[in-house]
RNA sequence: UGGGGUGUGGUGCAACUGGCAGCACGUCUGACUCUGGAUCAGAAGGUUCUAGGUUCGAGUCCUAGCACCCCAGCCA
């Protein structure tokens, strides 16, 4: 366990050390609070997450706030497992979380459960009926809803509220010791059955469940709520920052009654021995994406309905499913900082998220020709069988990265969209009689277009090849419009290409791939789809196009062996990692992004001007 | 109708204890280019939720509204 005062593998230099200007509304409570020595100049966070689900993009923002903070301010981040429901939660959870973590690129101080917890919780929470501030409750969990009350009327005081104390250390110890069912008593804290916070009208502190625990096996069959659990937690880690989302604000004044309470009566020459330490819980607003769906019960439908391959679908929010997809830690990162923090329920562009992938991936990935959607190209004036390896650049941003070969023969590959018999305006690529660049190799003129006789399909191309432009320039100093990325027929090896899209389509998106649907008269740049629905509602959102599966492209050959998680530019075209469905003989590639394509956008733009006029 | 929050270009965030509303993404131009990528240069885009008030001066302070979000699990 890495106990050192540095609480990530992340250079000093980033992402977060040129946050000096302005500090977000949690950084500046913590830089007052180490300035005016607070909690002695000490900083330690946590990040809580309960093992439930695996972590989305959501939880990274969170991640890289508590661990980032310890960092910048030379405290201690530890990860917490908020396990207090062991009928929700799972072993493998555990795991995946660790693993995602570490690969976001953090480390934590020390790796923590809250389970461990359970015995000093218990006794805390004898130690609240003894102060006359805890109480059996016997009424089942309907009957507790309607004594609750409402949002606008008071609740109503429980029958058992007024047990002797005696009757509640008996009843709760034998609610441990497993004499009752589930459901049949709670613990509740006595507080105000009329407050007009609803948390604070006597909440439930434990429930029984027979369950086994993934961490504490069968040892309980009581389990305490959240907000009972919370900020004992916190307290015990000794937390300073208790940093959490925002929905969590209305339960702050439980958090801290609960810890108040213990320290009722505490003190130097108290019977209850010392006060236990107060954290401070500050809220922050969750991340919202648009086009995303961040909800864990709805991600954990999609791999239970077997609507995503699992967890880690490329698709998937998740950070598991973005490793596969491609993206990288410093990527997310990277966003991460740059979304900032705030209290305001914001949704960000998702076209944020892609720039950092692009921004990171332009840097790091190895440049490669791969053809998608090939139509196959004769180069008559070339000689058949011959094969010339022609240099390539590995990387036009990192000069280090070096050349390679590249093969070059008479039949070669090039993108369908690359060639128009007849090129609308502003379309510079192939199109017959026009000269354009193979990239590194030569010039070539389109002389002839080979159509199936049957269905009229363009089934290959002639060219002829000027043997003076080898490389890529001609020596005449002409110039072409367009430099085509190609693979030779003959070289290049078969792979399955996985292309994404939005597992979950926004109204917009909708209306957008749906151009004479009736506009919903609502605005639709927000649209929340987390938002309670009825139960298929925003099933009926999922995209029916998410995933488009390529079986047969063609990657030049320098990529044979690549290995899984591997990532590379396919020219042109985008970002593209090595699935871990690849084997020895078969590449499978996912699409991390797309490259910015200029071309597409004019000729969207020309496609939907035209409709409308 | 109770309680807790939040409102700043299309989006996300800034603006020290009042002093010319900035940055990033996105959008649009142009330059450059052996990626229609990258890079570079530039532009458009704001009644700072509204209305009053204080002040020489208000995004910031005061008053009154409005809108949106969260809360009635023995989930977290």
């Amino acid at each position: 366990m890495n106990r050192d005062a540095s609480n990530s593998r992340i250079p000093d230099n980033e992402p977060t050390g040129n946050r000096t200007l302005s500090l977000d509304f949690i950084r500046t409570i913590v830089a007052d609070d180490v300035r005016t020595g607070k909690w002695g100049g000490r900083v330690q966070t946590r990040f809580p997450p309960e093992p439930n689900g695996y972590l989305h993009i959501g939880h990274a923002k969170s991640i890289c706030l508590n661990f980032g903070i310890a960092r910048e301010f030379g405290g201690k981040c530890n990860l917490r497992f908020d396990d207090t429901n062991p009928t929700a939660e799972d072993q493998e959870y555990v795991d995946s979380i660790q693993r995602d973590v570490r690969w976001l690129g953090w480390e934590w101080d020390q790796l923590l459960f809250a389970s461990d917890y359970f015995q000093q919780m218990h006794d805390w929470a004898v130690e609240l009926i003894k102060k006359g501030k805890a109480y059996v409750c016997d009424l089942p969990a309907e009957e507790i809803s309607r004594y609750r009350g409402t949002l606008t009327t008071p609740g109503r005081e429980s029958p058992s509220r007024n047990r002797a104390i005696d009757e509640n250390l008996d009843l709760f110890d034998r609610m441990r010791r497993g004499e009752f069912p589930d459901g049949s008593k709670t613990l509740r804290a006595k507080i105000d059955m009329t407050h007009p916070n609803m948390n604070m009208r006597d909440p439930v502190m434990y429930r029984i469940l027979h369950a086994t625990h993934h961490n504490t096996g069968d040892k309980w069959c009581i389990y305490p709520m959240y907000d009972w659990a919370h900020g004992l937690e916190d307290s015990i880690e000794a937390v300073t920052h208790s940093i959490c989302t925002l929905e969590f604000e209305d339960h702050r004044p439980l958090y801290d009654w609960y810890v108040d309470a213990i320290n009722e009566g505490r003190g130097a020459d108290s019977k209850w021995g010392e006060p236990i330490h107060h954290p401070q819980q500050i809220e922050f607003a969750r991340l919202e994406l648009t086009d995303t769906m961040m909800s864990k019960r709805k991600l954990l439908e999609l791999v239970r309905g077997g609507d995503v391959k699992g967890w880690d679908d490329p698709r998937m929010p998740t950070l598991s499913g973005m490793r596969r997809r491609g993206y990288t830690p410093e990527a997310i990162r990277n966003f991460c900082e740059m979304i900032g923090v705030a209290k305001f329920n914001s949704t960000v562009d998702f076209a944020k998220l892609e720039f950092c992938v692009r921004d990171e991936l332009n840097r790091i990935a190895p440049r490669v020709m791969a053809v998608l959607n090939p139509i196959k190209i004769v180069i008559d004036n070339y000689a058949a069988g011959q094969v010339e390896e022609l240099d390539a650049v590995n990387n036009p941003e990192d000069s280090s990265a070096g050349t390679r070969k590249v093969p070059f023969s008479r039949e070669i590959y090039i993108e369908q969209d690359d060639f128009r018999e007849t090129p609308p305006p502003k379309f510079f690529r192939l199109s017959p009689g026009k000269e354009v660049r193979l990239r590194y190799a030569y010039f070539i003129t389109c002389t002839r277009v080979v159509k199936d006789p049957k269905t009229g399909e363009i089934t290959e191309l002639h060219c002829t090849y000027d043997p003076a432009t080898r490389g890529g320039d001609a020596p005449d100093g002409r110039k072409v419009k367009a430099t085509l990325h190609w693979v030779s027929a003959e070289k290049a090896i078969a792979c399955e290409v996985r292309l994404y899209d939005q597992l979950i389509l926004s109204d917009k998106r909708r209306a957008e791939a749906i151009p004479n649907r009736e506009r919903e008269p609502r605005d639709e740049s927000r649209v929340h789809l987390d938002a309670p629905s009825a139960p298929h509602d925003w099933r009926s959102n999922l995209n029916p196009r998410s995933l488009e599966i390529i079986q047969q492209a063609w990657v030049e050959p320098s990529i044979r062996v690549a290995p899984a998680g591997s990532t590379y530019q396919f020219e042109r075209l985008g970002y593209f990692c090595v699935d871990s469905d690849s084997s020895v003989g078969r590449l499978v590639f996912n699409r991390t992004v797309s490259l910015k394509d200029t071309w597409a956008k004019v000729e969207k733009k020309d496609l939907t001007f035209h409709a409308s006029h």
